[in-house]
DNA sequence: GGTAGATTTGAGACTGATTCCCAGTCGACT
DNA sequence: AGTCGACTGGGAATCAGTCTCAAATCTACC
């Protein structure tokens, strides 16, 4: 079984996937996928609430989009950059900010490597009190 | 109204708050409310599970417990030690090895304040192939 | 020990997100 | 242009989590 191409399922350009991209590629910030759906009617772009979601986890699991929950426990998605990265939020107003951290690559690799772990993946994730935040919260 | 006293619902020690604290204890990862509710309904307390949301939320909200979201979304609840830790899990057998990580909660602090948050909590998740696995997976 | 008032509980209906089903449609390739 | 399999979409199904409200329980006070 020589099957080395592991290819990942191409995804097939179809209207629908180009309005999604489209969609999450004007959009700023983390959208659900009711966002998405709703954006897209607005649009005039007739896509089914099935096929958002379907689209969505594929491009997730493919590294197109990153996915996190909300507070409310809805999975956001928002189009980013290849490089893998992590995320610092705000707990009150749900800013989030990209953050790249060598360091923290380096960590995760060591204590693996250390316990023996090898292909090891990570999930990191800050929550905090933004700037803005801190001072209404401060002064209220 | 000079209610300096923002004392946060002292929070009746009730039977089935006992058993939900008790759970927690016992439980050394992240559980779901559902699973919660399951495991005490096994130890035969029976709480009801509109109960075990409601305390589980006020203990989190008290910061007895941290929250957390497992990739399924689901709201998971760990009873918050002195110590904090992360853990290195092992995505074939699942084993699971408790490492603290100083140097991850320097960075967090350092990018936090690097972008002006504050309070910041974080979440850290490894995962990986034990030795074990690896050499199993290599041989297989 | 007993009573009143406030809090907590629990069963189940309800909500809202997400997934499933499956027949019809569309894109890639010849 | 024709074939075949991937893709789509409407709506039902699923499932976590929330809400309602009467009954049970607890605390304070006498």
């Amino acid at each position: 079984m020589p099957d080395t191409d592991a290819r990942p399922t191409a995804l097939r350009p179809t209207r629908q996937r180009r309005a999604i991209t489209d969609a999450l590629a004007s959009a700023a910030d983390f959208q659900s996928a009711q966002e998405i759906h709703d954006s897209l009617r607005r649009t005039g772009d007739k896509v089914g609430l099935a096929t958002v979601y379907r689209t969505l986890q594929a491009m997730a699991e493919s590294g197109d989009v990153d996915v996190r929950h909300n507070p409310a426990g809805e999975a956001t998605y928002r189009r980013c950059s290849d490089s893998h990265h992590h995320h610092l939020v705000c707990r009150s107003c749900g800013r989030t900010v990209e953050i790249t951290g060598s360091a923290v690559e380096r960590w995760a690799h060591s204590v693996a490597d250390e316990h023996g772990f090898t292909e090891v993946s990570h999930t990191v994730e800050l929550v905090g009190l933004c700037a803005e935040c801190a001072r209404q919260e401060g002064s209220g």
